[in-house]
DNA sequence: GATCGAACGAGAACGGTTCTCATGACCGAG
DNA sequence: CTCGGTCATGAGAACCGTTCTCGTTCGATC
């Protein structure tokens, strides 16, 4: 399943005309062996060989290859986790207090049920929505 | 209302040890007749007479008193908008091809029922929730 | 192995945001 | 009404996360 996980990069990686390089490799291991997005100075952290600018460059490139996702929140740095299909869907706990994000999600009812009305929404006013977002923001545990 | 609206927000602001000046009443009116969150540069092109280092100083101060809230996405600007508790509760349609942002709500039905579902989830966790975003992203109407 | 384009890494550059500081506005005391 | 002190203002400098540059290295292909 890790295997699909690296042979899934590498596929869409190509599709975008990209190598799977092991550098790209490492971070989506990264990510992968992570229950919460990741910042850069935290992947930096966990695998000291890898340099601050091809970090930076590769979850770009892995972003744009639909690999990675991206989440910005209010504190200093940009987080990265793998993309939803990759994983499952879930949804993000923001610490307000120290940026933390961990990850959550929420019974099939009630995720079908928002779905459908945010489907009926976005039909309303014209917008092609590609995903939801639902974050619960507020004071972790450790924080309080 | 507008007068409500200016009332609460002198009432946060002297709460915080702030005043509520004419540069602090001009940026709360323009969020106020705004229906979508607004970019510093947005703000500064309705008023040509408000200082970009002013303006960002104030809407921190706004910030931090409570009158406004600050949204960040993935495009280069942060927004702002008045606080949800002077307005209404309501969501986000982020486009991810402009960065335009618009504003949307749900029916009770599905608020309530989601409401109801992330406390439990903060419960099992010990997060304090605040509040929760729901955002919707892809791209806009004029974007497609 | 040789070759050539792409990936890499160190550092410079960029740009949205924050900070600095001299000036100006406001408010209370006398 | 005037003086003093405090805080807001605005132009520009500084900051810092991120992006870009460019010489070097890697790796796929023949």
């Amino acid at each position: 399943m890790t295997a699909d996980l690296h042979a899934t990069a590498s596929t869409r990686l190509r599709a975008d005309g990209q190598r799977y390089t092991p550098r790209r490799r490492a971070l989506v291991d990264l990510l992968a062996d992570s229950d919460q997005p990741l910042t850069i100075p935290q992947l930096l952290e966990h695998r000291k060989d890898l340099a601050q600018s091809s970090a930076y460059r590769n979850l770009a490139i892995l972003e744009r290859a639909g690999v990675v996702h991206r989440i910005v929140t209010t504190d200093e740095f940009s987080r990265y986790e793998l993309a939803e299909d990759l994983t499952e869907h879930h949804h993000h706990l923001i610490c307000s207090s120290c940026g933390d994000v961990t990850d959550f999600t929420v019974p099939a009812a009630v995720e079908h049920d928002l779905e459908a009305a945010l489907s009926k929404v976005a039909k309303r006013s014209g917008f092609r929505a590609r995903s939801h977002r639902l974050d619960l923001v507020g004071t972790c545990a450790t924080c309080e």
